[in-house]
DNA sequence: CAAAGGAATTGAACACCGTTCAAGGATACG
DNA sequence: CGTATCCTTGAACGGTGTTCAATTCCTTTG
C-alpha cells in the first residue's frame, strides 16, 4: 500500500493513542507501517514537522465557524469547551499541541476564532489579551488532568474519578476568566 | 573539590541559562563538571530527579509568606507576579517548571500559598479551582513568551521589544482571571 | 600509622534516539 | 524497450539516558 502522509499522521495519531507521547518515536511509527525508519523522511521533513501535523490533525475537529451566531462571550466560551474536548480526545493531545504551538509561527486557529469574536466586544488589546489568556488557560490545565491520567495508568496515582470529573473546575476557571475580561459589558448587563 | 547534589544542580541551571533547556544533557553536563556521565548518577536519581531539582531552585525565590498580611486578593495577584518574575530569570524557567509540575505528585507551594490566601473569601471548591486556573495561566503564558523569546535568539523571530513587553497582557489576563473568578455570581455566563 | 570500609568516581557498555544519503527498486510515460 | 520520476532501503553518524563492575578516594576506626 502506498505510504501517504496523511497515512503517517494516521499511524502517529494511533501510536499516540494507545502507547502515549513518550513512546512515539521515528523508528517505532517505521515499524508500525512496516517501513524503515528512512522512508518516512520523504513524506514528513521532520519529527518536529510530524507532531505539528499531529497537532492540526488534533484541532482539526473544533467548529469555529458554528457559534459566529453566537453571542461573542458565549461563543467564546463554547470554542473553548470544544478545545478542550479535542484535546481530550486524544492521549497526549494538550500537551502536543502545546509543544505545535510553542514552535509554530503562527497563532492556533482556535485562538484566532476566539480573538475575531472578543473584537466585537472588546478593544483590540484586551481582544487579543483575552483569547491568549483562554488559550493558555485550555492548555494548561488540560494538560494537566492528562498528566494525571498518564501517572493513573501508570500506577502512580490511584484510579480516580472518570474522565469529567474535572469539568466543573475547568468550567469555573474559563467563565472567571471570560467575564472578568469583559467585566466592563457584564456590570452593564447586571445594573 | 567535592561533588555535591548542589553543585550539580548548579552546574546545571549555569547550562541551562547559557545554551537553553534542548541543549542540557547528562553527558554535557558531565561534562561541564569535568567528570563522567556516570558519576551524576550518584547524587541525582534520573535527569527527571535532576529537572524536578532545577524546577524548585528556580521557584525557590517567590516570596510566599510576605503576602499572608495583605488582602487575600492582592496576595494572590502578588505571588503570581513574582511567580512569573521567577519563571522569567532562568531560560525556559517556565518549561522547566511545567515539566516538573506534571511529573510531581504535590502541587507547587506558589500554588498551595494561593489556595490558601483564597480560603479567606471563597468557598473551598472555587478557592482551589481559582489558584489551580492562576497556576497554570503564569505557566502558560510564560512559556510562550519564553518560547518566543527562544526563537528570537536563534533568529527565526525578529527581535523585538524588550523583555517587559508582554507585561500588561500577562496583568490584563490575571486580573481579569482574579476578578472574576472572586465575583462568582458573575461567573453564570450561558442563560 | 595502618587497616578497614563506606562514599564517590570511572570506564565501558547497552539500548535506544533523530536524521542523512547513496544505492536500488518500482512505476508510469514516451 | 528506455528513461525519468517517485519512493524505499540499508547502513551509517552522532548523539541520548542509564547501569554497573571495578576502582579510587577519604574517613573512621583499631
Amino acid at each position: 500500500m502506498a505510504l501517504t502522509r496523511s497515512l503517517v499522521v494516521d499511524a502517529a495519531v494511533a501510536l499516540l493513542d494507545e502507547y502515549g507521547l513518550e513512546s512515539l518515536s521515528m523508528r517505532r511509527l517505521a515499524t508500525s507501517l512496516d517501513v524503515q525508519p528512512g522512508a518516512l523522511y520523504w513524506h514528513v521533513k521532520s519529527k518536529q514537522d510530524l507532531l505539528a501535523a499531529v497537532a492540526s490533525r488534533i484541532i482539526s475537529s473544533v467548529p469555529l465557524e458554528a457559534s459566529t451566531r453566537d453571542e461573542p462571550l458565549a461563543a467564546v466560551r463554547t470554542i473553548a469547551l470544544s478545545f478542550r474536548e479535542a484535546l481530550l480526545a486524544h492521549r497526549n493531545g494538550a500537551e502536543i499541541v502545546t509543544l505545535a504551538q510553542a514552535l509554530a509561527d503562527t497563532p492556533l486557529p482556535v485562538r484566532r476564532a476566539m480573538h475575531t469574536a472578543l473584537l466585537e466586544v472588546l478593544e483590540p488589546d484586551p481582544a487579543a489579551w483575552t483569547a491568549q489568556a483562554v488559550t493558555h488557560y485550555v492548555l494548561g490545565a488540560t494538560s494537566e488532568q492528562q498528566s494525571r491520567a498518564d501517572f493513573t495508568r501508570a500506577g502512580v496515582l490511584p484510579a480516580g474519578d472518570e474522565d469529567e470529573a474535572d469539568l466543573p473546575a475547568f468550567v469555573f476557571g474559563l467563565d472567571a476568566l471570560i467575564a472578568g475580561a469583559s467585566r466592563t459589558e457584564l456590570t452593564q448587563l447586571d445594573g
